[in-house]
RNA sequence: AGGGCUAUCGCCAAGCGGUAAGGCACAGCACUUUGACUGCUGCAGUCGCUGGUUCGAAUCCAGCUAGCCCUGCCA
């Protein structure tokens, strides 16, 4: 429908070149997590930017865990990440693969440099070692093993595999220059010795390669044709195709690198969400309040809206920090043509239709959304007795306010017009009950045009409503304060949570089940939520608020 | 003897030598059985700064400034 000329990100430059230079055949991406936590919305970007991206260019998009460093690893968090990447939409269908399946090639690898006497098995130990790194702006010098000859260093390579050595004491390392102003290429180490249990391999190393060493090599292996990372790889790049070079790979992968999706007022940050939920700030992994994709799917944030908010933010090599009030934009707009607009009151306060008959009870054939005739319709009661929002009434209305007030006439959505004739407070001045008569003529759906009121406010029957706990997330760190106070104490906004326990819902929504969500009207979209809640105990997650255009002048 | 990268509206972000797209946010108006949604309108004389090249510069050149990243046997 609309022009979707939004111009190409730099990551489709680059690629549309090398297709058209001839440096490219297929476009094959991937994605390739370490399995050592939960993925969050900094992982969101790269799944939906490296398979969108294998989309478009009818490509192919991998799924890769990058599990060379075994002590970090766990088997549990492949789980995860495997079904957050497919609940995100990332489409990698079978090929989902590990680095350690290439364990055997990436030896074969290290071998075949050897024998280019482009590495070196180093004696130094890991303190000597970064001595003789040098520093940020002094040069490295080259280590007294640096010449050992081919034959020696393929010896003792050998036996760092068969385990004759203790971990730590040797090292193969790339024979580049020390030199280098950048301190990646100066000889860097590629092998390590460490004797851990590998949740895919086991026991059968006890060497492992180094991610600098071990990336290129997968992507070369599986054919990826743009390896994209994220900024702080770019001084890592001409090592990256230093080890495609000398490995003389027909086809190199190209490393792009792009930057990371911040959030503002959100922690954001893997380090920093394991330290909340370790802390046990937060309520695990998956607390609403966090921004990882398990905690989005649990807060109802929809795999569209995410996508959509990804294609709205873009991709640049600029340090930026997204608007929240832009993702929230995002799930507004995924949601309110494909939820139902249901009624439910959050600070109930009753309302009497004092000339409504007693005893009756009309049920009202409500669209579940006016924009959708889709989702159908539902039947709701109505009674003399009911609940509205303890905001749809001011005893003195500031100007401009539409809703009920002493005298005023507002319409109950989808009912009828009442008049508010009196109200009732307890001793400290608090309303506790509003009176109303309503105009049986004024019937929704009726055609009446006799008059018009300027406020229309939601209700629940007193008597039908099904009672629910409502939780409302804000966001949990001060944007100016950030994370951390100075004491290294976590920064926690108290507000971040607040929890309403006497709401009453529509008894339509008893039968909603986890995940579930539904536009509340006037107060915004929620989410049934999936841990706490049964049919006995409603509870919902607010997923973002609607926006309100009225500002109560002071 | 440091190196790499970045800088365009409050927030993202196009722009690639021919005279500043778009989205979010915000504001106003209209509409409305949600003060939602929708529609319309407004919102950068200027592109970090200073010079230079050019008929013409956000775009090219030089110098400067600011921010981010790099001294794991992590990824």
């Amino acid at each position: 429908m609309d022009e979707k000329n939004i111009s190409k990100n730099f990551i489709e430059q680059i690629i549309d070149k090398d297709i058209a230079e001839g440096r490219c055949e297929e476009v094959i991406t991937r994605f390739p997590p370490e399995p050592n936590g939960y993925l969050h919305i900094g992982h969101a970007k790269s799944i939906i930017l490296n398979s969108g991206l294998a989309k478009k260019y009818n490509g192919k998009f991998n799924l890769r865990f990058d599990d060379t460093n075994p002590t970090k690893e766990k088997v549990e968090f492949v789980k995860s990440i495997k079904e957050d990447v497919e609940w995100i939409g990332g489409e990698f269908e079978d090929r989902v693969f590990f680095a350690s399946d290439y364990f055997e090639q990436m030896y074969e690898a290290a071998v075949k440099l050897i024998k280019k006497g482009k590495a070196y098995v180093c004696d130094l130990t890991p303190e000597e070692i970064r001595e003789y790194r040098g520093t940020l702006k002094e040069p490295g010098k080259n280590s007294p093993y640096r010449d050992r000859s081919v034959e020696e260093n393929l010896d003792l390579f050998e036996r760092m595999k068969n385990g004759e050595f203790a971990d730590g004491s040797k090292v193969l390392r790339a024979k580049i220059d020390m030199s280098s102003p950048n301190i990646n290429m100066r000889d860097p180490i590629i092998y390590r010795i460490a004797r851990m249990t590998h949740h895919n391999t086991g026991d059968k190393w006890c060497i492992y390669p180094m991610y600098d060493f071990a990336h290129p090599i997968e992507d070369a292996i599986e054919g990826i044709s743009h390896s994209i990372c994220t900024l702080e790889f770019e001084d890592h790049r001409p090592l990256y195709d230093w080890v495609v070079t000398e490995l003389e790979y027909e086809h190199p992968p190209k490393q792009i690198e792009f930057a990371k999706m911040y959030l503002t007022n959100v922690v954001t940050g893997k380090r920093y969400i394991k330290k909340l939920v370790e802390d046990g700030i937060v309520d695990g992994w998956d607390d609403p309040r966090l921004v990882t994709i398990a905690a989005l799917r649990r807060r109802g944030y929809t795999p569209e809206a995410i996508r959509m908010f990804m294609e709205l933010s873009g991709v640049s090599k600029a340090n930026s920090s997204s608007d929240m009030a832009m993702l929230e934009y995002c799930i507004r707009e995924d949601l309110k043509l494909k939820k139902s607009r249901m009624m439910a009151v959050l600070d109930p306060i009753k309302l009497v239709i004092d000339n409504y008959p007693e005893d009756q009870v009309e049920y009202l054939d409500v669209m579940n959304n006016q924009e959708n005739e889709e989702l159908g319709s539902r039947q709701v009661p109505f009674c003399r007795e009911l609940y509205i929002d303890r905001e749809d009434f001011m005893i003195e209305p500031p100007k401009k306010y539409f809703r009920l007030y002493p005298g005023n006439e507002v319409r109950l959505m989808h009912a009828y017009f009442v008049t508010c004739t009196s109200f009732v407070t307890d001793e400290t001045g608090k309303v506790t009950e509003i009176h109303c008569t309503y105009d049986p003529e004024t019937k929704s759906g009726s055609g009446f045009t006799g008059r018009k009121v300027k406020g229309t406010i939601h209700w629940v029957s007193a008597r039908h409503a099904v009672k629910a706990e409502v939780r409302l997330y804000e966001n949990l760190v001060d944007e100016e304060k950030g994370v951390y106070n100075e004491d290294g104490s976590v920064n926690v906004n108290p507000t971040s949570l607040v929890t309403l326990k006497d709401c009453y819902v529509e008894p339509a929504l008893a039968d909603a089940k986890a995940y579930d969500s539904f536009q509340f009207v006037r107060t915004g979209f929620f989410c049934v939520d999936n841990k706490d809640s049964s049919p006995e105990h409603l509870v919902f997650n607010r997923i973002v608020s609607l926006k309100s255009s009225y500002k109560p002048s002071k």
